[in-house]
DNA sequence: TGAACACATGAAGAGGTCTTCAGATGTTCC
DNA sequence: GGAACATCTGAAGACCTCTTCATGTGTTCA
């Protein structure tokens, strides 16, 4: 395995609106302190609606709503067993995305001045 | 140099709800066409105002309330410089965020299925 | 078929967000 | 000091979002 974010992402060049609009509404989706939650818990294994709900801490039908929105932007899936419905990560980008928003949003400002000369 | 995001990235436990809060709000901050486009604008390379509003298409005035939410989430500096103020991602953080945020947004349901076996 | 379970969905209201407009603040140069 | 420039800020309105409540749909089992 390993590949995903191998050395470099290409830097993204100046958004056109249209893409920015794409971009905007998928992080969107990752910008809910219920989603996001969501998204952690599913992030460790996929897991029918009643048991997201009980993890999260939220109504069942919240959590329904909330799984909509990111079924429709293709973050995640769900698909009948028995009477559940098991939702999962759609695929690996999603984990990492989710993985690395984390990571650096955790790590921001504290970034060690390893620069040699002060600014300017 | 090199430095960042080496091999790995911690994959987040599931969030509680205050570390759910704060990421959110940080992802928030890119939830946004207007935000977004400001924030790759300056990714590369600092800006005054002025430029960035006509670089983004904004008015002036919607750019500098946008610049005072990401200045307050500590995403941006702005420094003056003469009349202008010159605006700047605040550190790496920011700026693999956005890579790799707009990378894997704009990669997702496009995995090549290079699992050896299909899924389970 | 009917009851119980698991989930989805529609409507509605509280609350938040983004932009615009008008005006305030800070800076340079004469 | 005064004019011109660059940016900031407050108020207000249009719009979108998230949750709750009530109900609908699908599935299992007897």
């Amino acid at each position: 395995m390993g590949h995903g974010v191998e050395g470099r992402v290409t830097p993204p060049a100046q958004l056109d609106a249209e893409s920015a609009a794409t971009v905007a509404a998928t992080l969107q989706a990752l910008a809910t302190p219920s989603r996001l939650r969501i998204l952690t818990r599913l992030r460790h294994g996929a897991c029918p609606v009643g048991e997201l709900a009980e993890a999260v801490e939220m109504e069942q039908s919240a959590v329904s709503h909330q799984l909509r929105l990111l079924r429709a932007l293709g973050l995640v899936t769900g698909t009948r067993q028995g009477r559940s419905v098991v939702y999962s990560l759609y695929d690996n980008h999603v984990a990492m995305l989710l993985d690395e928003a984390v990571y650096h949003i955790e790590h921001l400002g504290l970034d060690v001045i390893d620069e040699v000369a002060g600014p300017a």
